[in-house]
DNA sequence: TATGAATGAGCTTTCATTCAT
DNA sequence: AATGAATGAAAGCTCATTCAT
């Protein structure tokens, strides 16, 4: 009997909330299938996870998983949809604007408030979104979820960009691309700080700010004519 | 019996050439297991791609598969380790050195050059490098080979860097996380334009020419005070 | 389809009886389990029984087996555990006593009671002890069970052994070297009436009486000076 | 490679010997297919033991070893039928009728020795005598060798009771049951001090004399009237 | 709502044995 | 005489899922 870590408790408390939220709330069964199913997709990975083993360390029987979630798949869609479509999106959008409104479009202060709200959200549900990773490759539901999700979350911040661009603050390129650079930047730390290396030792905040520091200058010192002419 | 893309049966022949070199020539029913393990592993998953299956397509009998590799996990493994070890790792070291001295030490150029190169090699072994991802959160045979050759692989651009900061070229960062930033940015573009987003429309030049241009100067324009004093 | 016989049905309701004992009523499918393993395991040997087959005789699928017993030697542990511990020990213990009661103690009459009564316990659980002594040398659990038990079944017959050489009825030997011999010549008796050469032409109550003739006087006549002095 | 203790090893040496009068030098890798397969039967059973285990520790090809043996029940034959046909029989019958002679048929005195050479002979082919008693059950070829070849090695022994019976000097009892007793004495002891209770601790000169003693006169002191007057 | 029992299909792995060299 | 390669068959066991209660 395992016993779950404090982080992985909170993260499962927000998803069960998240769940709530749209199903209404949980039988005390089903939510320990739910709170159990991703701390064993988490820790082994959604193949190697039998619902045999989730329903032992839930405390029920096989079969009630199946009364509540169609198939095992079902149960990790129900598991990563609302996480997905209902947490991390929607609040991006909104706080994006927030917080535009707020630092009147400073680009690097907008980004390093987004980022670090974004970053607290996102450690909450570490374990769904390791799982979400693992899956997306081969689970075309999950990537319709995510994609169609995405734009949407993104629709602010590339009208920001675009803007910068506009007003020859901000260099030109596509924003797609520079979405991605600060999504992997941003994913790059994400990944490092949860699955390679976790534990302490990572201070969030010093990394989101130098994350923004060479998003917004570079790694190399401003010296006369090296700049890009563009 | 599906058939190979052209770009896997390139990336196929690299792996069984790696292969090759460390065990010697592979007898063709072996061969066979390695090419149609890689396909299928690719396609499904790890856990996902049955022995029955790979040995179907292999046209061998399934037990033929555990007369060469011990366990399924084995075939895996002897998939990925002689690429991480012996294609991927040393061909970074020795060529970030010698670029080193072509390009007389300017960082822009020595990246430019060298992720490029990188790229090259990584995109013959795409559909391992899949797997790779995939299997690395579970397998710590798999984190071993990685993580113990990745700071060989990583010594000179630390040397490099160093260099740079000690001559007050670059700003002072811990290069630790400057390495992250370059793998973040370049696995973030690998990520999108081959497993997200495959196909055409990429131009992998034009994308690590503005890779580097972001990490060399950011996004934004340099305008009186605003570049970082520090 | 083989058609058990007679004997081997009586042998089995015993088994289903000890083990129903133990664990509640068996359900139906459970008890054909039961039933067509010792049959199996009887006629071909632990090994050389398949649960395919088990499960074929039973009319169950195979997985079903292993519903019901974690793995194929746990079948087999069941099976022979409950005979062991719960018939054949405790009764031999409770009889001792109670026929050295009846008896007042006199070693010939004690021996060919107890004797007899065992020999019919044990006929009725013939197939599962043929199993038990092929299978005792490879499997530590099986010894664990029979040699924990043996002692306390013995207690009773090593303390009438004690008193009755202390009276100077009986020869001094080592307790554990009298009940080998018993054991030794009970075993003998049933080895070659049960395995080496079933079938009629035994009758239990003269060669138990036989087997206490030997035991008690040996097969020498007495004559002067023939008998041992020490 | 586990160290055959110096016991086992000259069991081997003799199985081997016995094979080689038979079948001709043995070249040496059937030597070492003979030598490990008697350790692995023994160690773990015949159905255990695979012909992969077998090849590895003899240092050869599996395929090896059925250029040598038809098939892998062959291989169990040709070990144990030298032994049982050549070595442990006849002896047993030459060296009863030498016996006899020399100790003029005073039965205990012939038991006595008799015993105590066979008790030598038979240690010397332990670990295949264990095999033995485990297959014979399921192994007609194994039963058709061994009762063959018993009765012939009884003769002597036959004739001998009944030549004291008619005398008087022996009780009269269907000779094969004294024979039974003497085997189950005789076998319960061997096993007891082998596969039981291995190790020190066991004076087999000590054990046959009490043994020889039991069967002479019994377990009860001589008294007035106690004997038995039939 | 919950479950114990049951299962067909599938899994990876092992087996003794064959064959071309 | 010896073997590396190969294999069909079978092994024990696990899987997600169904169903009567």
């Amino acid at each position: 009997m395992p016993e779950p870590q404090p982080a992985v408790d909170e993260a499962i408390a927000a998803i069960v909330q998240a769940i709530s939220d749209i199903e209404g709330p949980l039988p005390p069964k089903k939510r320990a299938i739910v709170e159990q199913a991703v701390l064993t997709f988490a820790e082994k990975g959604f193949d190697a996870a039998s619902t045999k083993e989730i329903a032992q360390r839930a405390g029920v029987a096989e079969a009630t998983i199946f009364r509540h979630f169609a198939t095992k798949e079902d149960l990790l869609l129900r598991l990563v949809q609302p996480v997905v479509s209902r947490v991390v999106v929607p609040a991006a959008t909104e706080q994006f604007e927030r917080v535009m409104a707020a630092e009147k479009g400073r680009v690097e202060d907008v980004l390093r408030v987004v980022l670090k709200e974004r970053l607290g959200v996102i450690r909450r549900f570490a374990p769904l979104i390791r799982i979400l990773i693992q899956e997306i490759p081969f689970r075309p539901e999950l990537q319709k979820v995510l994609f169609s999700q995405i734009p949407a979350g993104l629709g602010g911040a590339l009208a920001m960009m675009q803007r910068e661009m506009d007003s020859g603050r901000m260099r030109r390129e596509p924003p797609t691309r520079i979405a991605r650079w600060i999504a992997s930047l941003f994913g790059g730390y994400f990944i490092a700080s949860t699955i390679f290396a976790p534990g302490p030792g990572w201070d969030d905040d010093a990394e989101v700010d130098a994350l923004v520091g060479v998003l917004a200058h570079g790694i190399l010192k401003v010296s006369d004519g090296d700049g890009p002419q563009a």
